[in-house]
Formats: C-alpha cells, structure tokens, sequence
DNA sequence: TTGTAGGCGTTATCAC
DNA sequence: GTGATAACGCCTACAA
C-alpha cells in the first residue's frame, strides 16, 4: 500500500512553466491520498463503487489541496458539458424577463448552466448557430424562427433541441403557445361584447408569434361577417404602439371601436398616446387589448386587457422536456399552453361567440 | 508528399461503436486534406504561418467533412474557454433586462459567450460560484454583492472578474454607478424645488444598491437642516411600492411632499396608487421620484423624474474592460459613470444646492 | 512552412 | 473495489 509520502511520480514537483500556476489535478490528489488517480475520478462521479475508506481519504485530500473537477476535460470524454445554449430574440427578453430567469433557474435546479444568445434580429440566426456547434453544448432551447435547413442540422448532429414559444411542426420539440387560438378568441369575445370596427397593430414582419396573432383576429373576424379591420405597422415596442395610435388617428375620420396590439407594449403605447395626446377614455371611447400578460399590464394605470402567456409554467415544462431529451430520446412532443384570458378594463369582453 | 488515398491510420475507418455517431475530428480532415494533423490545427489558429495552398487544402477538406473545431478540447489545451459567467441578481434582470440583451451582444462581438447564473436574492452567491469553478470559464461578471472571501477566491484562482453596478473596494476591477452621490444630487434638486416634508422608499435589505441611494438622500436631507424623512419598507417591485403608498398615508396625518422611492418600479407603484385609491394629483398633490431609468419611467402616463442609469454605456464599459483583462491584467482600475437627472413631470427639480 | 511527439485533465475499459 | 492504460480532440514546442 502507498505510503502518504510516496513521491509526485506523475508530476512535477511545482509550477510547470505554463503561464498562470499549476492546476491542481486529480493526479496530485491521488498522491496526497495515496490511492490511484482512479479512484479519485470514481469518488467525483455520483453512483460509482467505492469503498467508504477510499472515499473519505479521497475527499480529504480533495478538500486539503481545493481541488475541484476540470469540466472541460470531463467533457470531452463524456461529450456531455452540462451546458444548455438558451437562444433568445432580443425583444423576447425585453418583453419578457422572466424567462431568462426562469430558466436559467430551472436548469441550475438540474445541474444546468445556460449559455445565452441573444438575437437583435430574429434572422441573425446563422452566425449564432455557427459559434454553438464549437461549443459543446447538450443541446439548445430556441426562441427564435428556425427554418427547416436549420432544424436539419441540429438533427444531422444529433443535438437535442426545442423551440420555445414558436410554431413547430410534428417532428420537432416544442414548448409553445397557441396564438393563432387565443387570438381567435379574444377576437370573438371582443366582438361579442359590441365591438364592431376594429384595428390592428402588428408585429415586426419577421415575428411568427406576431403574424399567428394578427391572422387569428382577422380569420375570425372574416368569418363573424365583420367589416375589414384597419391594420397599421407596429414592431411590438412602446414608440410604434404610440405610432400606430397617431396613424389610426390620422387614417380613419371615425375612430375605430377597439384597437388590438399584438403586444402589450404596443397597447401601452396606444394607450397613454390616446389618453394624453387625444384626451381619450379607455375604453369609453375606445377599447384597446394587448397580448402577453406583461408585468406591466397589470399596473393600476392600464389594468389592460390581453392574453397572458403562462410563462413561468411555459420555462417549467420546457427544462423538464429538455431534461427528458437528455435522458434518453423519446419521440419528439409537442407541450402546448393557451395564453389564459385577462379580463381588465380597457376593453370589454361579450362570452365567446 | 501524401496522397488523398492515404490510409487513416490514426483513426477505425468508421463509427468507433461509441454512442451516437463518431465526430468529425481535426485528424479527419488532415487525412482528407493529405496534411498532418496540425497543419489544420494551425489553419483554424487566427495568426499561424500556413501556405495559402495548404489553408485552401484544409479548408476545402473541413468543409466537406463539415468539421468543426471541439471547443473542450481546445480549452483544455489554451486554458481559455471563450465562456463568461456573467451572475445576476435576478432582480437586476427584470428592472434592467437591458444588462443581459448588451452585455451578450458585446461579448458575443469579442467573440465569447456569456454563461448565465441567476440569483434569487444576492445572498445565494456562495453555491453559485462553487458551480463557477468546474466550468472553465474565463473569468466574470458580477452584479451581486460579492464578500471579502469571495473576492479573496476569486484571485486565488487567478480568475480574472469585474463588480457591476455594485460598490467595490480599490482592489478590485469595476464598472459602477455612483448612486450615493446621485442620491445627494437628487435630494438637493427636491429641497430646492421647496419639497421640505419627505418620504422615502427603500430597496431590499441585502441589495447595497438600495441602502446606498437612501443614505445619500438622508445625509443630505439632514445637511440641508430638513426634518427626518419618514422611511417605508419596499422590495423593488410595483406591490411594494403599491404598500408603501398606502402606508405613507396611514401613517403621516399630513401627506408628504415628495415620495423619494429607491427605484423606478416603486415610484409607479406609488404613483398609481395615489392615483386610482386616493385620488391624488402626481405631482400637484404628491411628488414622487424614482431611480433607475427604465423603460416605463419614460412611458407618457408617468413621465417620471428619476436618475437614469446609463446601462447601455456600462454594460460597454464592461466588455471593453473584460476583453482587457484578458489580453493582459493591468492595475485593478474602476469605471465610474453617473446617473443622469431625468427631469420628468413627476415632481419639480430645483437648482442644485 | 511542415510534420512529429508530448501533453492538457478527465473518463472508460479491463484485468486484477 | 482498485489500478494501469487507452482514449477524448486539440495545441504547441521542436525538429526537419
């Protein structure tokens, strides 16, 4: 048996010349608790087979010398990094903070860490994708519109993924959001209550989740024999919710009965512009609705009516499906959440039609 | 010279029965290539001496292998990972999600990647950074309250980390925010106005952030010979501002004259409250203040006088600093900026005093 | 400029 | 349960 004082055979005896200090490695544990490098790399891995001695002799020295396991090394055995790339547009996280919180803090509840992309644009993908295959990440949490040559390659590398709060077809992971529903039905029950001539603000034009609010309005406004609502450009920012509220103004020589933003920011934005630059009432003379449930939506001063989107749930079931992915393949699943009807007082709501 | 019929002698000539299928390696290529090895090392290494007929070769090969440099075996090579922990108080992100949308983006420009770490409450940081260690990261960012040992740890680590927007000693890089001295400027400003009677909101107790804003208001208030302001308990969101409203008017028979809240999120929830449950005209009957800068300060229906944080400009400031310590650690140096006075119309500014 | 050989720090395999 | 030994995929002298 290896005495305490067995010489460092595998290592020199200080610093090796390389810039910065020597690391300490499992090697230098290995001596200090003379057993084999081995069984230290055993005692660090979770349901090893180690006897008790071996292991409290290991950690010791672990703990005397601060030695703590070099994941890039592990990784490029394991070919697991523990690293999750989290793919965001920009004004999702604008809009929605909670979700870089929520996940991050999921994944760290699983041993995750996030690397984060952010996407001024939602078509910067390519370059962005470039820098993931280097890294090693375990795969990749998208919020951002992935055409079929990109869901290709995350397939032909083998590296799971899902969207997150994006249309997907049946052969992809998904954790989403039914806009196209939801916003069918706030359409319904606005017209339900009344509400006769409508406007719309879009979103930005490369916005999927923008586009499947609008066309569910307008699809079921078609179909309730409504007149043709007047649709003004928005890019789902406050200024062009403002914008928007001056050009349906400008546009119509009657105001419309309500004013449907594909965001909340947006019908804030039209919101305070109307009140302020035209001395409106909301929803006296006008109604106005939002989309997303924002925190701020819910302030004293808008208590806006919208569809919120469960968001906190939405991160939930997307770390735990990634979990699964993880775990082993299973089919690809879609999870998908209905924005959940908030009934404020900018605008009022009939039953669904 | 080789032919590219050579035998791939350094490698089974197909999947090695490992799970999943074998990766392309830099030895594939080589092969293909008919170069050695690193010969196309040296062709993905930025400012190595190879031929331009031999970089065509490889690169020609590399692109029909689709290969693609394994960035943990790199680092463990380098001893650089191109990954920045950049650790939040969760907090920070849902005032300032900006932090997160620049910070990234800089990084990414600098070619690294930001892992992200969440806290709940800043005092979470201790499990946090024990998770920092394994994952070879290049160094840090943090917006939390870092201790004496936690800085200690870091530089007996030689891990290169800068504090953001958070008081630092002389010892350690930073990029920060003088919120004491705006703090001064702000209760100046008020006093001037003829404010006499004053209310203050603070943060959460462990944000050093808060308290710092608060004693720079009190001091100076107490300088000015002005009475002592009442204080209020607050957390940073809008429900605590909301509270804190409704207990000023509990507790004071008299109203105050201006509401000085510890942030922007409170000083809404203020001003909404007064509105919509007292009635109270912002800023003829009450002014209110906040700190911070957001988004929604700006918004028309508030229009709020506070102290702009200049993120954008930090989070810049940060990378630039970051990207410097990377090439070559100079002299611990501190970035300071100040708050910039947003003269709203929630509350009248004088001179500064 | 190019190739050879050794190392980076860990996990995995297989005898013992 | 334990210890040699071979990967893992790349970088970096050093020699040619």
């Amino acid at each position: 048996m290896p005495t305490l004082t067995a010489p460092a055979i595998h290592l020199p005896p200080d610093d090796s010349g390389r810039r910065g200090t020597r690391r300490v490695t499992s090697y230098d544990v290995a001596n200090v608790a003379g057993v084999s490098q081995s069984a230290v790399s055993r005692c660090f891995k979770p349901g090893a087979s180690v006897s008790k001695a071996t292991y409290q002799r290991v950690m010791q020295a672990a703990r005397e010398l601060d030695y703590i396991p070099n994941a890039a090394a592990r990784s490029l055995c394991t070919r697991r990094s523990n690293l999750v790339a989290v793919i965001l547009w920009e004004q999702a996280i604008l809009s929605h903070p909670g979700i870089v919180t929520e996940l991050t803090q999921q994944f760290a509840r699983r041993g995750m860490r996030a690397v984060l992309f952010t996407l001024a644009s939602e078509a910067d993908i390519d370059g962005t994708l470039a820098a993931l295959w280097q890294h090693q990440v375990d795969g990749a949490i998208v919020a951002a519109r992935l055409g079929e040559a990109h869901i290709a390659e995350f397939t032909r590398r083998a590296l799971p993924f899902l969207l997150f709060n994006r249309p997907a077809g049946h052969e992809v992971n998904a954790v989403a959001c039914d806009h196209y529903a939801a916003a069918r039905t706030l359409a319904a029950r606005l017209a339900s209550a009344g509400h006769k001539r409508f406007a719309l603000v879009s979103g930005p034009a490369d916005s999927s989740v923008a586009q499947e609010r609008l066309r569910g309005v307008c699809e079921r406004l078609a179909e309730l024999g409504l007149p043709r609502p007047l649709v003004v450009a928005g890019n789902f920012d406050y200024a062009s919710g403002a914008r928007a509220m001056r050009e349906i103004r400008a546009r119509s020589e009657a105001l419309p009965d309500v004013v449907v933003c594909t965001n909340d920011m947006m019908a804030i934005g039209c919101i305070d512009t109307a009140r302020t630059e035209f001395g409106l009432s909301v929803p006296c003379d006008l109604s106005v609705t939002g989309f997303d449930g924002s925190a701020s939506s819910g302030w004293l001063s808008y208590n806006l009516t919208t569809m919120r989107l469960p968001i906190a749930e939405m991160a939930l079931a997307a770390a735990e499906m990634f979990a699964g992915l993880m775990a082993g393949g299973a089919a690809p699943q879609q999870r998908l959440f209905s924005p959940v009807v908030v009934d404020g007082t900018t605008a009022r709501l009939g039953p669904a039609a």
